[in-house]
DNA sequence: GTCTATAGGATGATAGAC
DNA sequence: GTCTATCATCCTATAGAC
């Protein structure tokens, strides 16, 4: 509380004045980031042609949820990163944001099994979680500025979704 | 301190007759937590066949180390999820063995490589970091006695990083 | 809306007795 | 090797003045 007044030039009890806890404080930080990445997502779908292919959506929202923590946003980076730690009722008021958020994933990959753009025998749901997972993942490595720009990042992480790293037999 | 003194029916005090700081006992947790993950993956790489294709390795090594944190493993588990929000000195500390780990990965891939069973032109740096990203994850999610298994977990992430999720066109 | 002042408790760590 | 006792500091939160 002393580090989040000192930002704003303030005491920390003078803190209290705006929010009634610090609980309060993780509760609206942890919205906002769900808020932002949403935002990210939903904007950059709504960007794209009406009759793009499910493969150029897929890469339109998982660049919009890379950009969300690694270019624009320390509060949904910070969700990521604390959301399990936090307390179990704070965790709860999240509980809608993230459901909302996880139902335009799903509704994304359903898209793509109606367009036989996906596999009919994989469990979307398992796939879903390993994708996020790839991507939220990349928080603890993965730097604008470093080795790799954050394009060729949401380009190896569609390519993986999609196509894989394997070599196919040519007979196939 | 108070709390790990509890849990072995001594006070607070007597912990420092068996480490010098908070931070030596961090460090010490960590350093176990890549130990038993290390051990893990080279047990299970030492008892598949010799002639193994690469996919049976790639699976074996992905089992283990879901394995690792998910059956076993607290310390690995406490590794993955702490390493980043802990100390610099700390973090300098798991360097080698972290870096160690990770020539395993490097060693898995670059064999599939070898043995033309991965493509030519993808960057095996940012896959294994993908690769593995999509199973550090799990932590956030995955419960071993919950809807999917850990066998069926291993063998979604293996399907992904190998075949992905795409239906190919028949004309391939 | 911010301040001063402080309650009430937790924290990491130490000194010296046993 | 564990204890008692404690230091010095940190923490969240509150009450009341300005």
């Amino acid at each position: 509380m002393r580090e989040i007044a000192k930002e704003c030039d303030i005491l920390a009890g003078s803190v209290y004045y705006h929010f009634k806890s610090k609980d309060e404080i993780i509760t609206e930080i942890l919205n906002l980031g769900i808020e932002r990445v949403t935002d990210s997502v939903v904007t950059a779908l709504a960007q794209i042609e009406g009759n793009a292919s499910f493969r150029n959506c897929l890469h339109a929202a998982v660049r919009a949820h890379l950009q969300a923590f690694h270019v624009y946003g320390d509060y949904t980076a910070t969700h990521l990163r604390n959301f399990k730690q936090a307390p179990p009722d704070v965790q709860l008021a999240c509980k809608k944001a993230r459901d909302d958020y996880e139902n335009i994933w799903i509704g994304i990959l359903e898209r793509g099994r109606k367009d036989r753009a996906l596999l009919p025998d994989i469990d979307l749901g398992l796939q879903r979680l390993l994708l996020i997972g790839s991507m939220n993942w990349t928080l603890e490595w993965f730097h604008p500025q470093g080795k790799y720009t954050l394009d060729e990042l949401a380009d190896s992480v569609v390519r993986m979704f999609m196509d894989g790293c394997a070599v196919r037999a040519e007979a196939d």
